[in-house]
RNA sequence: GCCGGUGUGGCGAAAUGGCAGACGCAACGGACUUAAAAUCCGUUGGUGCAAAACACCAUGCGGGUUCGAGUCCCGCCACCGGCACCA
C-alpha cells in the first residue's frame, strides 16, 4: 500500500501547471498588443538555453532555472513585464553523430530530446512564456541567423569610425580583404576522427572537447569572423557591465592585450617584422627566431642548412598540439644560416626557427633577448647563444632572467633611462628611422566558423568562378538538403557536398557545403526571444528597443548560466550584438547588462556528477517522490547561488518537511482523511512579536531576492513558519503574506493553498501568482525595548533591555552601575568607555 | 608557472568591524502509538567539572590594525576552477 502523502502535492502539481498553460498566465504581452501595459517597466530575464542532450535535464540546469524563475515571478509581483522565455540550442554534434551510427535524421533526434526537456521544465513550473520558445534549428529561426551572417559578409570595421560599416563604404581596392567575414585557408584543428575541423577552443589539450579524439594541425579553406577588430571595444565596452569581475577578468585575459611594439629587421631576403612587448631591450636582442611555419623560412634558409630545416618542420607539423605541450619543457630548434640585422645596433643575429615561436600571435617571429625572457634564456642556453644585459634590477639580484622593469644599460642612448622611458624613447627612435612603431597586440584570433558538418546553418553563400558571393536574402532560410547519409567524407569536404543536386545552383554556381559552428545560433537567440514569430525582421524593432533598452549598455537585465560560458559564447555574443549596433539593428551596444554564473552541483559524495561514479541526481526522480516545489526549495536553499555544493537527499527532505508544515498550517486532516482549512485560523489582529516577524520576513525576503540569496529568503520563511505553528488563534493575515512570499519559491503549493483559503475566508482572490507582493511596514519592525550587550574590554559580559531612546551617557552610567561589570573592573582604571547605540556598551579597562 | 575562487560544528550553511554557528540536516532524549513510521516538544561547537554556575579554547596557519576581527591589512598552507611557450 502506497503511503499517504504528507501533503497531496502529485494531484496538484500537474494541475496547476496545466492550468497556467492553458491560461497563458506567463505570456509577456508585446508593445502593440492589446493587454500590452506601456506604464509597467520592463525586466528581462534569462537563462543560458540548453542543448536538448538524450541525457534530459540535470539538477545544475534546475538550479539556474529556478533563480531566474523565482525572479520572474517575483518582479510580476512587483508590476513589472517580465520577458522570461526558453528555447533550444539544438543544432550540434551528438544529434549528428547518433545519425552517423542510424542513419536517422538528426532532425528526429532532436525533437524527441526537445519534447523531452520541455516536458521536463514544464514539470518543474517554470513560469516561461511557451509562446515565445524558439529552437536554433527551426528554419524560421536559422533563417535570421543567415542573415546576420550576410550582415557579417557585407561589412567592414572601419577604424577610423571605430565601427562596423556598410562594404560600400570601404575604399580599398579589395573588399575582400576586409569583410567581417572571410575566407582563409589557414592550418586548423583537423580531427581525422570526427571527420572535421575543430576551432581552437573545442580542442582541449591536443584532443577533441568532444569525444577525446586526436586532433591535427592541416591548412584548409575556411571561413573566418573578424572578431579581433573589435579586440578593443570588448575589453573597453566590459566597463558598463554588472558582471562578475573574476568573467570580465577572464574576458580581458583572453583577449589578453598587450602594448609594445614592431620591428623590422633586415635581411638578405628583406625585412622581418617582429611584435615585442619590450622594445627597450632592443640592444640586448642576440638571435631571432621565426615560427617553423614562417612563410619566409624557406627563402631565408641557406643551402647547408635546407635539410636540417626542413627536417625539423616535418617534426613540428607531425606533432599534434597535445605533443607539442608536452614536450614544453625542451626548447627545441634549428639555425636557418641566414643572419638578420639589429636595426638599432647593426649587430648580426643568426635566425633560427623554433616551435616556441608561434605563427598564429604577433607576426610569427620575435628578436630574443635572452637576458631579460626566461624562454629566450632557456633557448640561448639550450644552443648556447650569446646572453647581454640590457637592464640593470633596481633591487639586489641577478640581472640574469630579469623580466621586470629597471634601468637601462648596454643600450647606446637608451642608458640609464627607467624601462617605461626607455621604451617610449626607443619607438620614437624606430618611427623616426622607419625601422619600427608602436603597436598593441592581441592574443585573441579570428573565429574561425565554418564547420565540416551536416546539422548545422548552411552558409548563404554561392561559388562561382572561384569568387564567393552571397545569396539574396530573398532566398533565406537557405535549409539543408534531405539525406539519409550522415558520414563525413573524410577528405574534410563537409557532407553536404554529397548532395550534389542541392550544391548545384546553377549552371554555374555552386552552394557553400560548410555549416557554422553551434555558436552561431546562440550568438543571438536573445533577441529572437523579443518578437520571435516575426517574419520580416529578426525581432520588430519596437519589441526590440522595449525589451533590451532601458537606458543601460545592456539589453537582458539579469543572464543566469555556467561558468563554462564565461568566454567564448559571451564573447561572441557581444561581438555579433556590437556588429548589429554598430549596423543599426539593435539599440543597446552590449548584449547582457547583468550576468550571474550558478556554481556547480556536485554529486552526494562530493564529486562532480558523472555517469561513471553513479552519482547523478536525476530531477524527474525527485519530482516524483517529493514534488517539483520541494526540488525547487531545495535547490535554493543548498547554499549561495554561485557557489559549488554537493546535493544531498536528506536536504531535500528537510525543505519538503517545511513544505508539508506549510501545508499543516493551513489545512488539518477531518475524519474523512480529507484536508480542511485549519480551526484555529480567525480574522484577528497579529500580536505585537507576530508584526514584528511577518514585517521583518518581508523586509528580509524583498532584499534577499533581489540580492539572489535564496538560501536566506527560505530559512527566514523557516523562521515565519515556526513563529505561526503553534499560535493559537492564528491570524489568516499571517498565510495571505505567507502565501505570496512562497509563492515564487513554491508556486504551485502556494497556488492551491490560496485557492482552498480563499473559500473559507476573504482577500484569496484570483492566483497567487498574480498578487501583489506585500509590503512592509518600517515602523513594526521596531520594538521599543532593545537589548544592550555590555562588555568589558571587548568580552561580553552581560545583557541589559533599555528603552530604546535612552542616551549614550545614560548608557554608559548603566554600564559602569552594572554589578557584573563591576566585578570585572574593581580594582582597575577606566580608560574608556564606547557606547555603540542600540547594540552595546564596551568598558575599556587597564 | 600565471590568474581567479574557496577554507567556519558530525554535514549544508548564517553573520552592515559589535553576543560566531541563524535556518536546515544528522544525532540524542521525551510525548503520541500495542509497536513502528509520520508528527510534535526539547538538547546538541570543543575542553575542564558528577552536574550546574562558571572558566578557558574555537571561523585553514602565522603576524598586524582596532576598545572589539570570521569580516580589514601583510605573509604562508591546502583544495577547486581557468589559462598555459602569447614574445
Amino acid at each position: 500500500m502506497s503511503q499517504r502523502k504528507p501533503f497531496p502535492f502529485s494531484e496538484f502539481e500537474p494541475r496547476w501547471q496545466q492550468q497556467w498553460l492553458d491560461t497563458g498566465a506567463f505570456r509577456a504581452p508585446n508593445p502593440g498588443d492589446a493587454d500590452f501595459d506601456a506604464s509597467k517597466p520592463k525586466f528581462y530575464v534569462l537563462d543560458m538555453f540548453p542543448y536538448p542532450s538524450g541525457e534530459g535535464l540535470h539538477v545544475g540546469h534546475v538550479e539556474g532555472y529556478t533563480a531566474t524563475d523565482i525572479l520572474a515571478r517575483y518582479k510580476r509581483m512587483r508590476g513589472f513585464n517580465v520577458l522570461h522565455p526558453m528555447g533550444w540550442d539544438a543544432f550540434g554534434l551528438p544529434a549528428e553523430q547518433f545519425a552517423i551510427k542510424t542513419g536517422r535524421h538528426p532532425r528526429e533526434t532532436t525533437g524527441r530530446n526537445v519534447a523531452r526537456f520541455r516536458t521536463q521544465l514544464q514539470g518543474i513550473g517554470f513560469s516561461y512564456d511557451w509562446s515565445r520558445e524558439i529552437s536554433t534549428t527551426d528554419p524560421g529561426y536559422f533563417k535570421w541567423t543567415q542573415w546576420i551572417f550576410l550582415q557579417l559578409y557585407g561589412s567592414w570595421f572601419n577604424p577610423a569610425t571605430n565601427k562596423a560599416e556598410s562594404i560600400s563604404t570601404y575604399a580599398g581596392a579589395n573588399p575582400d580583404d576586409v569583410r567581417l567575414a572571410y575566407i582563409a585557408d589557414r592550418p586548423v584543428n583537423w580531427c581525422p576522427e570526427l571527420g572535421t575541423v575543430l576551432a581552437n577552443e573545442e580542442v582541449v589539450e591536443g584532443r577533441s572537447e568532444v569525444g577525446g579524439f586526436a586532433v591535427e594541425r592541416r591548412p584548409m579553406r575556411q571561413w573566418m569572423l573578424r572578431i579581433t577588430d573589435y579586440a578593443q571595444r570588448l575589453i573597453e565596452e566590459l566597463e558598463g557591465l554588472d558582471w562578475p569581475e573574476s568573467i570580465k577578468l577572464l574576458q580581458r585575459n583572453w583577449i589578453g592585450r598587450s602594448e609594445g611594439a614592431m620591428v623590422k629587421f633586415e635581411t638578405e631576403v628583406g625585412p622581418v617584422e617582429v611584435f615585442t612587448t619590450r622594445p627597450d631591450t632592443l640592444f640586448g636582442a642576440t638571435y631571432m627566431v621565426l615560427a617553423p611555419e614562417h612563410p619566409l623560412v624557406e627563402s631565408i634558409t641557406t643551402g647547408e642548412q635546407a635539410q636540417a630545416v626542413a627536417d625539423y618542420q616535418k617534426k613540428v607539423s607531425s606533432k599534434s598540439d597535445l605533443d607539442r605541450t608536452d614536450l614544453a619543457k625542451e626548447k627545441t630548434g634549428v639555425f636557418t644560416g641566414a643572419f638578420a640585422t639589429n636595426p638599432v645596433s647593426g649587430a648580426k643575429l643568426p635566425v633560427w626557427i623554433a616551435d616556441y615561436v608561434l605563427m598564429g600571435y604577433g607576426t610569427g617571429a620575435i628578436m630574443a633577448v635572452p637576458a631579460h625572457d626566461e624562454r629566450d634564456f632557456e633557448f640561448a642556453q639550450t644552443f648556447d647563444l650569446p646572453v647581454i644585459q640590457v637592464v640593470q634590477p633596481s633591487g639586489e639580484g641577478d640581472w640574469r632572467g630579469f623580466v621586470g622593469d629597471g634601468v637601462a644599460v648596454n643600450s647606446g642612448f637608451l642608458d640609464g633611462l627607467p624601462t617605461p622611458e626607455a621604451k617610449k624613447k626607443i619607438i620614437a627612435w624606430l618611427e623616426e628611422h622607419g625601422v619600427g612603431a608602436g603597436r598593441v597586440n592581441y592574443k585573441l584570433r579570428d573565429w574561425l566558423f565554418s564547420r565540416q558538418r551536416y546539422w548545422g546553418e548552411p552558409f548563404p553563400i554561392l561559388w562561382e568562378d572561384g569568387r564567393h558571393r552571397a545569396l539574396d536574402e530573398s532566398e533565406l532560410p537557405l535549409v539543408q538538403p534531405e539525406m539519409d547519409d550522415f558520414k563525413p567524407t573524410g577528405t574534410g569536404e563537409p557532407p553536404l557536398a554529397k548532395a550534389v543536386e542541392w550544391v548545384r545552383y546553377s549552371e554555374t554556381a555552386r552552394r557553400e557545403t560548410n555549416t557554422m559552428p553551434q555558436w552561431a545560433g546562440s550568438c543571438w537567440y536573445y533577441l529572437r526571444f523579443c518578437d520571435p514569430e516575426n517574419t520580416a525582421r529578426f525581432a520588430g524593432s519596437e519589441a526590440e528597443k522595449f525589451w533590451m533598452d532601458a537606458g543601460k549598455p545592456g539589453g537582458v537585465d539579469l543572464y543566469v548560466g555556467g561558468t563554462e560560458h564565461a568566454v567564448l559564447h559571451l564573447l561572441y555574443a557581444r561581438f555579433w550584438h556590437k556588429v548589429l549596433f554598430d549596423l543599426g539593428h539593435v539599440s543597446t551596444p552590449e548584449p547582457f547588462q547583468r550576468l550571474v554564473n550558478q556554481g556547480m552541483i556536485l554529486g552526494g559524495d562530493g564529486q562532480k556528477m558523472s555517469k561513471s561514479r553513479g552519482n547523478v541526481v536525476n530531477p524527474d526522480d525527485v519530482i516524483s517522490e517529493y514534488g517539483a516545489d520541494a526540488l525547487r526549495l531545495y535547490e535554493m536553499f543548498m547554499g549561495p547561488l554561485e557557489q559549488t555544493k554537493p546535493w544531498s537527499m536528506k536536504g531535500v527532505e528537510g525543505v519538503f518537511r517545511f513544505l508539508a508544515r506549510v501545508w499543516r498550517l493551513g489545512f488539518e486532516e477531518n475524519q474523512e482523511g480529507e484536508w480542511i482549512v485549519s480551526s484555529a485560523f480567525a480574522e484577528v489582529e497579529f500580536t505585537g512579536k507576530q508584526a514584528r516577524v511577518v514585517h521583518e520576513t518581508i523586509k528580509k525576503i524583498t532584499k534577499d531576492v533581489e540580492d539572489l540569496s535564496f538560501n536566506t529568503a527560505i530559512a527566514q520563511m523557516m523562521i515565519f513558519v515556526n513563529e505561526f505553528t503553534t499560535a493559537e488563534p492564528r491570524p489568516i493575515e499571517a498565510l495571505r503574506v505567507l502565501l505570496r512570499l512562497l509563492s515564487p519559491f513554491a508556486p504551485h503549493l502556494a497556488e492551491e493553498m490560496w485557492e482552498r483559503l480563499g473559500k473559507a475566508f476573504a482577500g484569496f482572490d484570483g492566483l497567487a501568482s498574480q498578487q501583489a507582493w506585500p509590503d512592509y511596514d518600517e515602523k513594526l519592525l521596531v520594538d521599543d525595548e532593545v537589548e544592550i550587550l555590555l562588555q568589558v574590554n571587548g568580552k561580553p559580559c552581560d545583557r541589559v533591555t533599555v528603552s530604546k531612546g535612552m542616551s549614550d551617557s545614560d548608557l554608559e552610567a548603566l554600564a559602569l552601575a552594572n554589578e557584573k561589570v563591576r566585578e570585572k573592573i574593581e580594582n582597575k582604571a577606566v580608560v574608556k568607555v564606547i557606547v555603540v547605540r542600540g547594540k552595546l556598551v564596551n568598558v575599556v579597562v587597564k
